[in-house]
RNA sequence: GAGGGUGUAGCUCAGUAGGUUAGAGCGACAGUUUGUGGCACUGUAGGUCGUGGGUUCGAAACCCAUCAUUCUCCCCA
C-alpha cells in the first residue's frame, strides 16, 4: 500500500481553512442575497455535448471528461474498440466518454436558463457557488479543481444591472476590507479601435494583445501586434488608444475624439458613461475618487462578452485580477433559445483568499472552535458536565466534554490545541457543592461559582 | 502542449573529492511523587534516503528511466 495522495491540482481545506473560506463565501452570498439574486446549483457533471465547443479549442481540451461505465463487457467490445479508435483519432465517441465535469458555471446556468425559459420570470437574477474542474496543468494560484462564485443577470438589457454588479463588488470587497479598483471597459469601444485597425475581424487579436499591456509593457505589445499583422500606422493608433490617460470622464473624452466617429464606439462610450454617473449616484460629480474606474486596456479573454466588461484588482498587492465579468448576448442561444442577453460577474475566491491571508484581514473570531471544555474527572462528575452540557448546547454554547478521564496536563493541553478560552471544572467537591470552577485559559484566572449561575451566565452570551 | 526546479523522520531541512551504525530543529508520545496547562529538563518512537535500473569494492550523493510535486510559458480563475 503506498502512501495516500491527491490528484493532482487538488487540494484539502483543513478546518481552519474551512473557516476561513466560508467567511468569504457567506460575505460575498449575503450580499448577493441583499441585491436580489437566488441561489442556483447545477450538477458536477454535464453532458459532454453541453459543454463541448463553448470554451474554443484550448477549453474543450481542458474539459475532464468521465469515462463511461460498462466498456469492460465482452459483450460490447468489438463496439467499444471501434469507439475508442475515434478518440484517438481526436474525435468524441459517446460510446466512450458522454459526461464531464463542468468547466464553469456559466454554461451550465446557460443550460438550466434554456431549459426553463417558459417557467421563469424574467430578468432572472441568479448567484452560483460551486466548484469547477479544469484538466490544466497546475501552477501558482491555478488549480484542477476550484471554486467559482458569479452573479449573473439574464433577460434584461437595462444598464441598470451593470451599476447594481458593479455596487455588488463595491459593497463585498469593502465589507472584506479589501481595498480595490474596478475596472470597466467596454468591447464596442475595443472593436471600433480594431474597426480602425483593418476590420472586425481584428477584434480578438488586438484585445488578446493589449490585455498584456500592465503584464509585457508596451513595446512587447506592439511587437506582438506587428507580429500579428499590423502596419505601423494601425499600431501607433493603438498606441495612441492605450495612451489615453486622465479622470473618467477625460479618458471618454479622449476616446470620442479618436472613435467618437464609428457608431460601435458611441454606444460604448454612451454606456460607460451611463453606468458611471448612474453607479455614482444623486451626488455625483466631477471629482474622480470613486473605486469605480474606466481601464481602456481592459479586454477580459473570454471572448463572448459583448458590451461593459469588468475586471476588480487589490490596491497595494501584487497580484492578478480578483474579480471580472462582463455583459454578453444571447447566451442561451447555443442551446436553441435565442434572444436571451445577460450580464455577470464573477469572485477569484482562491486569490481573495491569497489576499486576505498576507494582509491578515480575517476577524480573530473565525479560530474558535468550542466555547467551553468540561474537564473529565471521573464518571459521576462527567454526568452532571453532561447535563450542564446539553443545556448550555440548547442555547446555542458550544461545548465538549474530554472524552476520556485524564491528567489536568493532558486536558489544558488539549484545550489549547483547539484554542478553547474556558474549562469548567467538576471534581468530586465541586459535584456535592453543587459548584464548578470556571477558568479563563487566556489569563488563567479562576472562580467558583454555582452551577446554576454557569447556566445563567452563559446564557446571556 | 513546451521548458526548468525539487523528492532524506509527521513538518521544515542538513548531510558530495561517493566510505562503515543517515542527523538537527520543531512536532508527537511518555515521565519529572496523579486537582491546575503554556516554560524547562529527561527519555521514547519514527526514515527500504520517491520508485526501478545502471556505474562502482562501496551510492542518500554520479548516470538513465519512471512517478510525484512545484514553477515558468501557452491559456485561464
Amino acid at each position: 500500500m503506498s502512501k495516500p495522495s491527491l490528484p493532482q491540482g487538488t487540494r484539502d481545506f483543513a478546518p481552519d481553512v474551512v473557516r476561513k473560506r466560508q467567511y468569504i463565501f457567506q460575505t460575498i452570498r449575503s450580499v448577493f442575497e441583499r441585491h436580489g439574486f437566488l441561489p442556483l446549483e447545477t450538477p458536477a457533471m454535464e453532458n459532454l455535448e453541453t459543454l463541448m465547443g463553448k470554451y474554443g479549442d484550448e477549453g474543450d481540451r481542458l474539459i475532464f471528461k468521465v469515462l463511461n461505465n460498462g466498456l469492460d463487457n465482452p459483450a460490447k467490445r468489438e463496439q467499444v474498440l471501434s469507439d475508442f479508435d475515434r478518440v484517438l483519432e481526436g474525435k468524441n465517441s459517446k460510446g466512450i466518454t458522454e459526461r464531464a465535469l463542468r468547466y464553469d458555471l456559466t454554461i451550465p446556468f446557460a443550460r438550466f436558463v434554456a431549459m426553463n425559459h417558459g417557467t421563469l420570470s424574467f430578468p432572472f437574477k441568479r448567484y452560483q457557488i460551486q466548484p469547477v474542474w479544469r484538466a490544466d496543468r497546475p501552477q501558482k494560484g491555478r488549480y484542477r479543481e476550484f471554486y467559482q462564485c458569479d452573479a449573473d443577470v439574464v433577460g434584461s438589457r437595462s444598464i441598470w444591472n451593470e451599476v447594481e454588479l458593479a455596487h455588488i463588488y463595491s459593497t463585498v470587497f469593502r465589507e472584506l476590507g479589501i481595498p480595490v479598483d474596478i475596472r470597466i471597459n467596454h468591447r464596442k469601444v475595443l472593436a471600433a479601435l480594431a474597426e480602425t485597425c483593418g476590420g472586425a475581424e481584428w477584434t480578438t487579436p488586438i484585445t488578446v494583445a493589449i490585455d498584456k499591456l500592465d503584464k509585457i509593457g508596451l513595446e512587447k505589445v506592439k511587437d506582438e501586434l506587428r507580429e500579428r499583422g499590423l502596419d505601423e500606422g494601425q499600431v501607433s493608433r493603438i498606441e495612441e488608444y492605450l495612451g489615453i490617460s486622465g479622470s473618467f470622464s477625460e479618458q471618454l473624452e479622449a476616446v470620442q475624439r479618436l472613435l467618437g466617429h464609428l457608431p460601435s464606439a458611441q454606444q460604448g462610450i454612451f454606456e460607460l458613461k451611463s453606468v458611471y454617473e448612474l453607479y455614482q449616484g444623486e451626488v455625483w460629480d466631477q471629482k474622480d475618487d470613486s473605486d469605480l474606474k474606466i481601464d481602456l486596456t481592459l479586454a477580459r479573454g473570454l471572448n463572448y462578452y459583448t458590451g461593459i466588461i469588468f475586471e476588480v484588482k487589490a490596491m497595494n498587492i501584487q497580484i492578478g485580477s480578483i474579480g471580472g465579468g462582463g455583459r454578453y448576448d444571447d447566451l442561451t442561444g447555443l442551446f436553441g433559445v435565442p434572444d436571451i442577453p445577460g450580464v455577470g460577474i464573477s469572485f477569484g475566491v482562491d486569490r481573495i483568499y491569497d489576499v486576505m491571508e498576507e494582509k491578515k484581514l480575517f476577524p480573530a473570531n473565525l479560530e474558535r472552535s468550542t466555547d467551553i471544555l468540561f474537564f473529565n474527572l471521573g464518571d459521576d462528575e462527567s454526568r452532571r458536565s453532561f447535563t450542564l452540557m446539553q443545556k448550555l448546547r440548547s442555547q446555542g454554547v458550544s461545548c465538549e466534554l474530554f472524552h476520556e478521564k485524564a491528567k489536568f496536563d493532558k486536558q489544558f493541553k488539549y484545550a489549547e490545541k483547539k484554542r478553547i478560552p474556558v474549562a469548567v471544572i467538576i471534581g468530586g467537591s465541586e459535584l456535592t457543592a453543587g459548584t464548578c470552577v470556571v477558568r479563563d485559559l487566556n489569563t488563567g484566572e479562576q472562580r467558583t461559582i454555582e452551577q446554576e449561575q454557569l447556566l445563567k451566565e452563559y446564557f446571556k452570551l
